[in-house]
RNA sequence: GCCGACGUAGCUCAGCUGGUAGAGCACUUCACUCGUAAUGAAGGGGUCCCCGGUUCGAGUCCGGGCGUCGGCUCCA
């Protein structure tokens, strides 16, 4: 038979040849440097026969594939040596996962695993290494298959054979052995466990049995793997400065806000993070009024009434705040939608009003459960850079593309590309059925028009209505939603709101719910993250801190300061009794854009040293020129 | 909320098998008046997260609570 090989060239093989004697046909170098194949696309095992005209590549460490390879090599090897040190652990699953692999067992009663115990495993799982154990696929029919599981009381195991019978309809299954292991698996696999010349235990965690919060919690152990030790090295080196710019950390270094056990989940704002609050606020503040957005303020606890009304106190009462006032039952807002219905409310609305936008740096309050709280990215206390559009069916789908340009303006002022999800129908909704193919093919059109590329993320969409999110992701790569755009056709029903159109009856309007943003406390957290501290100048709390040489330069150090503040810069004088070297070290630790050295020479000729932060010395310049430069730098964009 | 780990000075952390708590940085004072990433000396500072238990004695052991961290579930 003939395979062709990624080149076009077609090579000979007996009948029944596998992958592996594909790559002895091609080199001995390539039979020992293969770990899979790729056969039409798809990476197989090398022991596994090869069919006439299979395009097929030889997959090596070379190949970006063969990562999934090992470190799926790797889970098998770990859930083996768990096994050996925790007889009687019932295993489940163990996927290759982005950078590295986990496996979820469910330990003996009594039996916690934790990283203490990591250096055990990974020693037996060396051993399992150096025995240079083959992985030797084999199918079995899935009454041989559920009776080995059933024996070893690899209760788990069961469950996937029978939920595969039942929803594909298989027959046989795959089954993985590696010395005296063996598991369900579809593969593949490289030849042998020595294949695996680098991996690490990372973290121990509890995960949900197939991710349902009704079922078994399982302990899910994270691990990595790499072909070199150098390529591990330099992994755990990433993860290292990854750490370094979490805006917890640098939020404590910088002075920006804090965290305290008498108010979890809810940031305190120190003076430096209330700079670039305010910075951020009134970039947001401008942009919204040019772009026809009039700004509201409405109050934070409401009668429970609005919210059954609203439907949230329906799906999230388990997660509101409520209080009595006067016997009166009351709720904070988890969102300000109805607070803007009452102002939409309050007058007569004509065709010709709409649309109408409201925006408000709107805080709520939602009762996140305490195991999700996450520094500034996940709060209880939430200021949203909210508004509400209401408009008529004919101006929805412009609407939304606005919202969408003004997202996308504000991120490009980062630097920011997010990643876009269209979000639809979930099971527990309000409004009809029409309502509902309505907004999601109004949203999809508003996406396409604009030649977006999105995901589709079925079912996740707002009880009320559809949405697309604007996502980021945080130093380490965990994905957020900043930005949402919501289409709603409920809560104007559900309220009764209507404006007179020309033809003198009354309509619905449409209302549209938009965060730019997301939340202050989110966006700066990832902000923050994302600059590593190093705000550019418009943001950063200190924007020059200006370092009299000697005590009998704080005078004119002074008059320095004066010259910035009067250009509308933030400017701070170290005038503590210290060396110019410490000042410029504390001054570099405190990530201050600019440092502007003054001494006799400087004073004599009302001139200024300027040093930039990570740069260093830029030289000497008038102080008129010094202050025209940061000036001209100053402004957002 | 669930699983696991952790909680000692403002910060980062040490404190062995239970015997009256320590370092560096920061802070205060004094001296030094300095040219591009730490001047030196002295000093002050702790309900060892909280409550309860075991013990002659608990930072240390046990139970409960709170908080934080890593995940999972959730996220209008």
């Amino acid at each position: 038979m003939d395979v062709i090989l990624p080149d076009g060239t077609t090579l000979q093989l007996p009948d029944g040849a596998t992958g592996a004697d594909a790559a002895a046909a091609i080199g001995p170098g390539l039979a020992r440097a293969a770990l899979g194949i790729d056969v039409d696309g798809e990476v197989r095992d090398l022991a596994r026969p090869l069919h006439d005209g299979a395009q097929v590549a030889i997959i090596t460490s070379r190949d970006p594939q063969s990562l999934d390879v090992i470190r799926h090599d790797t889970a098998h090897v770990l859930a083996a040596a768990v096994l050996d040190l925790y007889p009687g652990t019932k295993i489940s699953i163990g996927p290759p996962i982005e950078d590295g692999f986990y496996y979820d067992f469910e330990f003996p009663e009594g039996v916690t695993v934790s990283d203490g115990d990591f250096e055990a495993l990974e020693a037996k799982m060396r051993e399992h290494v150096k025995a240079d154990e083959p992985f030797v696929r084999e199918d079995v029919s899935v009454p041989a298959a559920l009776e080995r599981f059933r024996d070893e009381g690899q209760d788990y195991k069961v469950e996937l054979i029978e939920d595969l019978v039942a929803n594909q309809g298989v027959e046989t299954v795959s089954l993985y052995s590696n010395g005296p292991f063996t598991d369900l698996c579809r593969g593949p696999h490289a030849p042998s466990t020595k294949r695996i010349k680098a991996f690490r235990l990372t973290s121990v965690a509890g995960a949900y049995w197939r991710g349902d919060s009704e079922r078994q919690m399982l302990t899910r152990i994270y691990g990595t793997a790499f072909h070199t030790k150098e390529d591990l090295a330099a992994h755990m080196e990433r993860l290292e400065q990854a750490r370094a710019r979490d805006h917890r950390k640098l939020g404590r270094e910088l002075g920006l806000f804090l965290f305290s056990d008498v108010s979890p989940g809810s940031p305190f704002w120190q003076p430096a993070g209330m700079v670039i609050w305010n910075a951020l606020t009134e970039l947001w503040r401008r942009e919204n009024r040019e772009r026809g957005y009039r700004e509201v303020r409405t109050p934070i606890l409401y009668d429970v009434d609005l919210w059954k009304q609203s439907g949230h106190w329906d799906k999230y009462r388990d997660n509101m705040y409520f209080t009595d006032v006067e016997e009166r039952p009351m709720g904070l807002k988890p969102m300000n939608c109805p607070a803007h219905i009452q102002i939409y409310k309050h007058d007569r609305r004509s065709y010709r009003d709409l649309p109408i936008r409201y925006s408000e740096a709107g805080l709520v309050h939602r009762h996140e459960p305490s195991g999700t709280l996450h520094g500034l990215l996940r709060v209880r206390h939430i200021t949203q850079d909210d508004a509400h559009i209401f408009c008529t069916q004919e101006q929805v789908e412009d609407e939304v593309v606005a919202c969408l340009d003004f997202g996308f303006f504000l991120y490009d002022l980062f630097g920011f590309t997010p990643r876009l999800e269209l979000s639809t129908r979930p099971e527990q909704r309000i409004g009809s059925d029409a309502m509902w193919d309505r907004a999601e093919s109004a949203l999809e059109g508003a996406l396409r028009s604009k030649g977006l590329e999105y995901e589709v993320n079925a079912g996740d969409g707002a009880f009320y209505g559809p949405k697309i999110d604007l996502h980021m992701t945080d130093s380490i790569g965990r994905s957020w939603q900043l930005g949402t755009v919501q289409l709603d056709y409920s809560m104007p029903e559900r309220f009764e709101l209507t404006y007179t159109g020309a033809d003198n009856a009354e309509h619905p309007p449409v209302m549209i719910h938009r965060a730019l943003l997301g939340s202050f406390e989110r966006f700066i957290g990832i902000l923050i993250e994302h600059y590593a501290g190093e705000f550019p100048l418009w943001l950063a709390p200190v924007q020059a801190a200006v370092l009299p040489l000697a005590d009998r330069h704080e005078g004119y150090a002074h008059e320095v300061a004066a010259a910035l503040a009067a250009a509308g810069l933030r400017a701070e004088v170290d005038d503590r009794t210290e060396s110019v070297g410490r000042k410029i070290r504390d001054a570099e630790l405190r990530k201050a854009p600019y440092m502007l050295i003054v001494g006799d020479r400087e004073a004599e000729q009302r001139a200024v040293a300027l040093r930039r932060h990570g740069e260093g010395d830029q030289g000497t310049l008038s102080l008129e020129e010094a202050v025209d430069r940061l000036k001209g730098e100053a402004a957002p964009a």
